[in-house]
RNA sequence: GUCCGGGUGGCGGAAUUGGUAUACGCGCUUGACUUAAAAUCAAGUGCCGAAAGGCAUGCGGGUUCGACUCCCGCCCCGGGCACCA
């Protein structure tokens, strides 16, 4: 008998054999019932997979594994983010077709992913930049074109200067490009956006019934930004316009004592002539427009602003006559890009107020706010609690006053009547429409053509894929034009409509584009009719269990929630919501507790830990690392632990004999443990009673062949090649990777003896053993501890307190 | 600023209807085996203390017979959002 444990035979063996008899490979004529386990399909890069993606990718191979012994009938498929930036960037240095470079990379990702052996179904791979798989992305897009959810608009757009791309307000992170830290400014640029805006609503309220991990579901509450209030018109005075503005608290409206329209604000054209000082405002207008987002939120920036000067508003509310301002404070793109300053009761307008000495009036009563003594020392002072209240800004509610017939009213209630009486209720959300140009070559042409006669002509459905031109010069231009102008055979063609000349549209679409629909190919990777079989829809959406980075919480997993609701209101999927359960893992940092990235050489090559340590090792310390949700730090020397647990598990092979003394109440612990563990994605526990198990098993000389049976049967789904191959060893039958999963009698979990802990008031001074669960024979046994006794001396025992089949406190 | 997480040995971490704090693993110490080392096996390992005992879950209070766990306040770390009216 073998008695060392040889990593590298037995993983090659086994994925060979699995491979051949294609044990992932889902059964579509199966009538067990479904489940789809789905994780983040990888973006192919040049670096090969990082060990985050074996984390999270083996936590769902797990989960997998498990429902397939459950009796489900499992579709967990892999494929290809394949259309990026990098592999472009790297073109335009290289000259390099990014095809070349994406088809490498994905070959070695393809090699790497199968090493690891996870159970992913091969044969429904598929790649985003596959001419048969974008022609569907292109499809998609035409629908939301028909259905007036795709337009051009001229609009403002993030621009990195780096990368010559625009950006979606979801790339940009604190005012600079999200991938190359770049710095990001304001551009007029046609460009393609998608009315997400539209499905705001319901992206909203259909959250609250989906299985996501808390945090997911915030972050998307807040990303859409839902904000109930009301819209008021003021009235300006000689003229016949009127500005509306959106607020939260028309409580304070009697306190508005002045207007502020943002610099986009189109009404300051329309009153250009009444503006004495015009040129002044024009001047602020184009100082506001070059301004970048990171200098306008620039911490302790002073408040800007202009008057327009003979111009003067109405406040509804009492008649007084109110200035109007413009101000980068106001944002355009949020309410109706106009605010009723109100200086007494939000700190912005104070400050703006103060700046240009405008009246603060006060409307809400404050309320005193309670100072309590913090520490030690001003307690002992004699520090006491005392009421304080602010003076200049009082943000809060209270009662009114200074308000009419509506002084004394508490806050909501001025609110309602106030509404009722000058306005109306409005709704506003922060969400903005999806930015969807490219003007870029690596992504999905946009199927369009542009007449100068028709306009916009969307590319006959017959006609898709639009392909991507082959081209060899890959450089945006300066203007950030599309490099796809150069390949002009491609570009100009004949109007579908009139036949005139016409040009297609040289913007892509970004990469978020084959990543919002990609679940649904997989259940049908090969159909060239459809992007989905209807049948095959119906039976496998939707996705069961989805993991992912928190990172795409308000990038792909929003965007593919939107097209989801889109292709369900076309009738094309007959679901609403793509995900029952959205669960996320932690990030790996590297060694140095930093992240891993090639310029800090702290990246650790998974190829490597394979081939030292083998991937049941690194799957089980990955797995054993910390807590799946959180980010945990590399340590190479952790994975001796695991790889001595595997040591430990082969050798003891030896020791396996069929005999009848099994450790019966252990292992049906473990059985609950590890299969209530997996659920709850608490592996690091599953594993750490997989090593108690084993340890307390290897206390003995010999060992029950049942025990060691069902520890490998546990631990299957984690360390799926050395429990297949001892399995066989142990002269299992078939697969142990199709056994059922083992269930647990609780009655054999329930000990025969209880260890009672006894605490005097409060601390642990003795244990002892106990058989019953009688309250007085056991407090009497606890009273007459020699541990106890001394206790008892000087004083009675006050009380004392049982817990059953636990503890004994006695209080004295 | 605000919204989520999180703070426990030398290190990763375990423990939740409040009931033995430090499971499991790494590291370390000692011993066995070895010419030696590695590997392996065995014993030990929160801190202070010779011991008895005392002290320990970011800090300060509180509730309780009993608090890592609940309440009040604060500090620090990670992440999201941020002039959103």
């Amino acid at each position: 008998m073998e008695h060392n444990y040889d990593h590298k035979k037995i993983e090659e063996r086994w994925q060979a054999i699995w491979e051949e008899k294609k044990l992932n490979e889902t059964d579509e004529k199966s009538n067990k019932p479904k489940y789809y386990s789905l994780v983040e399909f990888p973006y192919p890069s040049g670096d090969g997979l990082h060990v985050g993606h074996v984390r999270s990718y083996t936590a769902m191979d797990i989960i997998s594994r498990k429902r397939r012994r459950e009796g489900f009938e499992i579709l967990f498929p892999i494929g290809y983010d394949a259309f990026g930036l990098p592999a472009e960037n790297f073109a335009v240095k290289t000259g390099i077709h990014p095809k070349i470079t994406t088809e490498k990379a994905i070959s070695n990702f393809r090699k790497q992913l199968k090493s690891m052996g996870l159970s992913f179904d091969w044969s429904r791979e598929i790649k985003t930049i596959d001419p048969k798989y974008y022609k569907w992305t292109q499809w998609i897009f035409l629908k939301l074109l028909e259905n007036n959810l795709a337009y051009k608009a001229k609009i403002p757009i993030n621009w990195c200067q780096d990368c010559r791309i625009g950006l979606a307000n979801e790339e940009v992170t604190d005012g600079v490009c999200e991938r190359c830290g770049g710095p990001v400014d304001k551009r007029e640029k046609e460009q393609w956006m998608l009315a997400i805006t539209k499905y705001a609503e319901r992206l909203l309220s259909s959250l609250e019934e989906l299985d996501y991990i808390l945090p997911v579901k915030v972050q998307q509450k807040n990303w859409i930004g839902k904000s109930e209030g009301a819209e008021i018109s003021f009235n300006l005075k000689f003229l016949d316009f009127k500005i509306n503005v959106f607020t939260t608290r028309v409580d304070t409206l009697f306190g508005a004592t002045y207007l502020v329209l943002s610099p986009e604000h189109k009404i300051i054209s329309n009153l250009g002539p009444n503006i004495s000082n015009l040129n002044e405002v024009k001047e602020y207008i184009k100082k506001a427009a070059s301004t970048t987002d990171i200098e306008r939120v620039a911490e302790g920036r002073e408040k800007t602003g202009v008057k327009l000067e003979g111009i003067s508003a109405i406040n509804p509310a009492n008649g007084e006559e109110i200035p109007v301002y413009t101000a980068d404070y106001v944002l355009s793109h949020y309410g109706s890009g106009a605010i009723m300053a109100v200086p007494a009761h939000d700190e912005r307008d104070y400050q703006f107020a103060k700046k240009f000495n405008l009246p603060v009036k006060k409307v809400v009563e404050a309320k005193a706010i309670l100072e309590i003594p913090r520490n030690a020392e001003d307690i002992a002072s004699g520090a006491k609690k005392r009421l304080i209240i602010k003076t200049e800004v009082y943000a809060g509610e209270g009662k009114l006053i200074n308000s009419g017939e509506f002084s004394e009213m508490e806050s909501p209630e001025a609110r309602e009547k106030m509404t009722e009486k000058f306005g109306r209720r409005k709704v506003t959300y922060k969400l903005r429409d999806w930015v969807f140009s490219r003007q870029r070559y690596w992504g999905e042409p946009i199927p369009v053509i542009l007449c100068k006669k028709c306009g916009v002509v969307p590319v006959p459905e017959s006609e898709l894929p639009v392909l991507l031109p082959e081209i060899s010069d890959f450089m945006p231009d300066e203007d950030g034009e599309s490099p796809l102008l150069k390949a002009k055979d491609w570009v100009n063609v004949k109007c579908p409509k009139c036949s005139g000349a016409a040009q297609r549209e040289t913007d892509v679409m970004p990469n978020w584009a084959g990543s919002s629909w990609y679940f649904l190919r997989y259940l049908d990777s090969r159909n060239d009719d459809a992007l989905v079989s209807k049948e095959k829809e119906k039976k496998w959406m939707p996705v069961d269990w989805y993991n992912g980075g928190m990172e795409h919480t308000t990038l792909h997993l929003l965007y593919s929630r939107f097209w989801y609701k889109f292709l369900f209101d076309i009738g094309a999927v007959s679901s609403e919501e793509p995900y029952k359960k959205r669960t996320s893992h932690g990030f790996i940092l590297g060694e140095d507790n930093e992240k891993m990235s090639k310029s800090r050489g702290n990246v650790i090559n998974p190829d490597e830990i394979v081939k030292y340590f083998g991937a049941d090792t690194l799957r089980l310390y990955e797995m054993f690392i910390g807590p799946f949700d959180q980010a945990v730090v590399w340590s190479t020397d952790g994975l001796l632990g695991p790889r001595r647990f595997l040591d430990k598990l082969y050798k003891a092979l030896d020791r396996v004999k069929v005999i009848k003394s099994r450790k019966e109440s252990l292992m049906h612990q473990s059985v609950k443990k590890v299969s209530e563990d997996i659920e709850s994605m608490k592996f690091n526990t599953a594993i750490s009673a997989m090593m108690i198990s084993l340890n307390e098993l290897l206390k003995d000389e010999e060992i029950s062949k049942e025990d060691y049976g069902l520890l490998l049967k546990l631990l299957a789904p984690f360390a799926p090649h050395i429990t297949e191959e001892l399995w066989q060893k142990l002269g299992g039958k078939g697969s142990i990777h199709l056994t059922p999963w083992p269930t647990y009698d609780k009655k054999k979990i329930v000990k025969k003896t209880n260890l009672i802990v006894v605490q005097v008031n409060g601390k642990v001074r003795g244990q002892f053993q106990s058989e019953n669960s009688d309250e007085e024979e056991i407090k009497k046994t606890a009273l007459n501890l020699d541990k106890v006794k001394p206790y008892l001396e000087d004083g009675k025992a006050r009380r004392v307190i049982y817990v059953k089949d636990k503890l004994v406190n006695i209080v004295l």
